[in-house]
DNA sequence: TTATAGCCTGAACGAGTGTTCTAAGTCAAA
DNA sequence: TTTGACTTAGAACACTCGTTCAGGCTATAA
């Protein structure tokens, strides 16, 4: 941790929070002269020597003689800060199948989006997210409100937090999956709480796994 | 669902294919004449003409006049958003009081940061990260390993999530908080559980204000 | 045929943009 | 004070790059 790198100056301190904010909103790095505009810098030539010294010192990647050719490096926390947009498919409730959108999902439709960094979720492709509706989920530790992020199916591992569908019981729950000898375990992920063991597990339908859960205040 | 798109020209999708790619290895987009090159196009107005017939399709947006002003659009993958960085600045355990960070916050300080969504926060000044451990938040339906992100104090309302310190029990907890007539209710998230009273408000340290909570996978 | 629309060509214009050069200011060490 | 390393300022240059324009090619409809 804590890793050595050389102090900045605060005008180098400025020009990279500004290359990444700009990054962020646009989409694109900026040129030398609006990086002079936004910093005070009325010289390009400032500007460029800054970003010498800011390449030297590992925080970002230039490409010369090419417009826009930065890149922010080194420090794994900036990872470009890209954001992951979800659709918003549905409610979750206990008494009902999750639903699971169709695989061409509509992604322009006018439904709700959520927005998640990039580093919330391990992949970016298919995910979907449900609001939780009611109390059922509490021995998920999930309350009513917070919004689920799911992948759907995808053979669940041992240990997966996975929305299972109980033809038995006719009912939806947040389970920890753990496929034993012959028989389903489901490890709420509340401590305290006891698990519940399916012993057919045909009646067991794995409708997605768990990958972030979100709680607004 | 499944909304209809205009179908794309194999050329246009040869030039979306290689914006992506092109984006991916660079960090920044490609140029009109980049752009006529890969896809062995001679002329620069072609590449603009099925650049504008894509932002048309909704595929991607272009940002007028400037160099590489362009971005990805629409498919749930990456797009640019406000991103809020919120410092990492310590754990919250039940036996110890809650790690304050200092109002002088280093930004760019070793500590680990926590990207979140705009909208997921109600504001963006003076937030903090605490990471959970232990299973003791558990009836604030908080995991351990969870991400709460909270703001200093700052007058809590009633019926705020907050975190107190108890300084009769030693002991940090996440409740709901209520101020009644000569006591303090602390209401736990989990709806099945008992509330506790405080009798002696004086013993209730509120050490800050929960604005949302985060569960990886 | 004529007309219209869509797609393409090639070239040129002008603003955008990285680079370079000279000169000067700042600050600590000698 | 002098020296030298580091930083900044301003200007000029040459290339990059988005834009625009007149026109050509092809296919479909009138």
């Amino acid at each position: 941790m804590a890793k050595a790198v050389k102090k900045l100056s605060a005008r180098q301190e400025s020009i990279l929070a500004f290359v990444e904010r700009y990054i962020d909103e646009n989409g694109y790095p900026p040129t030398i002269r609006e990086i002079g505009k936004e910093c005070n810098i009325s010289s390009t030539s400032v500007v460029n020597y800054n970003l010498n010294k800011l390449e030297e010192a590992g925080y970002l990647v230039r490409d010369g003689k090419v417009s826009r050719g930065l890149r922010l490096a080194g420090q794994p926390n900036i990872v470009t800060s890209s954001v992951v947009r979800v659709p918003l498919v549905g409610r979750i409730v206990a008494s009902e199948p999750v639903p699971v959108p169709e695989s061409d999902f509509s992604i322009f439709g006018d439904d709700a989006i959520i927005e998640v960094t990039r580093d919330m979720v391990p992949d970016i492709d298919d995910l979907f997210a449900l609001e939780v509706t009611g109390d059922s989920m509490v021995d998920a530790m999930i309350n009513d409100g917070d919004i689920v992020i799911m992948r759907p199916h995808q053979n669940a591992q041992n240990g997966d937090m996975v929305a299972v569908w109980l033809t038995d019981r006719g009912e939806t729950t947040l389970k920890y999956l753990y496929w034993e000898q012959d028989r389903v375990r489901l490890q709420p992920a509340n401590p305290t709480m006891s698990p519940i063991f399916i012993e057919d597990p045909s009646s067991v339908q794995v409708q997605g796994r768990v990958v972030a859960v979100i709680r607004h205040a």
